[in-house]
DNA sequence: GGGCCCGCAGGG
DNA sequence: CCCTGCGGGCCC
């Protein structure tokens, strides 16, 4: 029998997620019905939810025997792509197995070849990689972004070049690293290839130089916080506060409607209006942040500009109004931030 | 070990 | 639906 290759799990509810949908299209088997449930997926597919930062239940060093695994505990969505996540909400998780020639694994530092363009049966490079591919997209919506990135190291088999840092067999979880950097560089096979620069976050690094602000908004936060990491989680609270806001405006920079267009995507950044930690101690909250190009985020916490309570852009140099601020509706400005940089930047 | 084929998630 | 992707089990 061909089929009893097949690896079923003993029970359908042990094996899978309680994601009514989901777990249905799993298991139907016509084709017709698959059809009808991609029609009825559609809609809100686009709205799937990606998990950044630690998973509750799963430390750092915590093994896992396949792919699946990973899966189903939720670090990596993906069943055998090395890159989990979209281009729109950035990657959450990458699978380190070193797959493609061209990557290094330093430990704290990890050179990761996006995906694209290779042969499946020999793990060849037969044409250039693109950074629009969604895996590659997502890791420079990270990099734009500062999210953090889960990676996972997967043993390193007989067609992959060996790392010292891989376990000896299935997998591991070895905690939170951001991307640095990418660039595209020809491969060892004769194409184009794009890589991504890790680095390893350290408990108790911090993300902004500014960042000692209390976590006090707990319904920003990213999944169940483990005990003994509230600093990364305050970390990846950040991103995500960040993340959130600009997804509103799309990039767009709240004073001048810029959104700087880079290849993998747009840019903007977090700006908050009462600083963050001594001595302004400003709440890390979407009521005290802007969504601004990198020149106005200059400008403004610069006291080149500021904000009236009617939300009209002010040139200090001036006094006079240039502008009026771009709000969202789902963006409430608290005004006494803006108060508040306003009086630091004002003479009375 | 190589080859085959079955697998699923996500994006187009 | 199609296709791709740093799987993986099993046969030979």
């Amino acid at each position: 029998m061909r089929s009893s290759y097949r690896h079923l799990p003993d029970g359908p509810e042990e094996a899978l997620q309680p994601i009514g949908v989901a777990l249905t299209y799993t298991y139907m088997t016509t084709n017709r019905a698959k059809v009808l449930l991609w029609l009825l997926h559609m809609p809100s597919c686009c709205s799937m939810a990606v998990q950044f930062g630690h998973i509750a239940g799963y430390p750092t060093g915590s093994p896992f025997k396949n792919r699946e695994e990973l899966r189903i505990a939720g670090l990596h969505s993906q069943n055998m792509a090395g890159i989990s996540g979209n281009a729109k909400t950035g990657a959450d998780a990458i699978v380190v197995s070193g797959g493609y020639v061209d990557d290094a694994d330093y430990g704290e530092i990890i050179i990761y070849t996006g995906h694209g363009g290779r042969d499946p049966n020999t793990g060849r490079q037969i044409r250039d990689q693109e950074l629009i591919d969604s895996g590659n997209a997502a890791l420079v919506r990270s990099e734009l972004e500062g999210l953090p990135v889960r990676v996972i190291r997967g043993r390193h088999n007989k067609r992959h070049h060996q790392s010292p840092f891989a376990p000896s067999s299935g997998y591991r979880y070895d905690g939170l690293y951001r991307v640095e950097s990418h660039w595209a560089k020809m491969g060892v096979d004769g194409f184009r290839v794009w890589q991504f620069r890790l680095v390893k976050l350290k408990d108790g690094e911090v993300s902004t130089p500014k960042d000692t602000s209390p976590a006090s908004i707990d319904q920003y936060a990213v999944g169940p916080a483990p005990v003994t990491t509230s600093i990364m989680q305050r970390i990846v609270r950040n991103s995500m506060i960040a993340h959130i806001v600009k997804s509103w405006y799309s990039h767009e920079c709240q004073v001048c409607g810029l959104a700087i267009q880079v290849e993998g995507g747009l840019y903007s950044e977090g700006a908050h209006i009462r600083g963050l930690g001594q001595p302004h101690h400003g709440p890390d909250v979407p009521e005290n942040l802007l969504c601004l190009c990198p020149n106005d985020h200059v400008r403004f916490d610069n006291g080149a500009i500021y904000l009236t309570d009617e939300l009209h852009v002010m040139d200090a140099l001036t006094g006079q109004a240039v502008g009026q601020l771009r709000v969202h509706k789902n963006h409430k400005i608290d005004l006494r931030h803006v108060a508040y940089h306003r009086e630091c930047w004002t003479k009375d």
